[in-house]
DNA sequence: TTTACATATATGATTTAGCATATATACTTT
DNA sequence: AAAGTATATATGCTAAATCATATATGTAAA
């Protein structure tokens, strides 16, 4: 993972939301980001499509809805930077994790039985 | 300390490299920094002035030169990240490492007695 | 056919690079 | 000390490149 393209994909206002509701929910689909984020789809998923592409997020269709998580191969210097990104700036996503609650309509997750 | 503003800061190699290298050494100026990097000074100039308008680096005069350093009053997370990046990416370094130590025309720094 | 998501295209905005030049300090000569 | 020269750094300007957004449309699952 290239430093210089890592934080590219962190320079980016919606990018970094993302990434932090992520690594603060374990895993989204693009309609809650789009809820939480209170922005259109195709933006989200654009942004989204970017991050997979590095190799940042991985994403898995379940039914109709496509969740993104983190790639947990990121080099271990990378997981500790988002770390303590979040950890340093939960003010920052407050209005998202409390537009992200407010949703009504997320889908239900099954637990898959064998991970 | 936007984190937004933060991330665009190290989303650019010249200023990644200039900041990690600060890291490294402490302290370096800008002569310094042209020769590890082999840009012109120009260029690393204007990105040091980024980063020195977002509070990321401090600068002092000394002589003819002008040195940058961390801003101790960056927030803890963005000190640990920047530690971090430091750690895990000494190879990105190697070669502006070495076209430092290479530079013969380097500036003493004087001790400051009382600091 | 509706819901969820992806992507192509066009356009506008932001960022970067490079040159030229300005300023500040240091050095040298008179 | 004054004047001229060299060195270190900063910055105004402009062209080029990169990036982000919106709209429209495509695909896949229920």
């Amino acid at each position: 993972m290239d430093p210089v393209q890592f934080y590219k994909c962190l320079s980016d206002e919606t990018r970094l939301r993302c990434l932090l509701l992520i690594q603060h929910e374990q895993e989204l689909c693009v309609c809650e980001l789009t809820g939480a984020l209170q922005e259109i789809q195709p933006k989200i998923s654009r942004h989204l499509a970017q991050l997979r592409q590095c190799e940042i997020l991985l994403d898995r269709r379940q039914g109709q809805w496509i969740f993104y998580r983190m790639n947990p191969e990121l080099p271990q210097w990378a997981k500790q930077v988002l770390e303590d990104t979040l950890a340093g700036n939960v003010s920052f996503l407050a209005e998202n994790l409390s537009s992200l609650s407010a949703m009504g309509d997320r889908p239900a997750r099954v637990q898959a039985c064998c991970e």
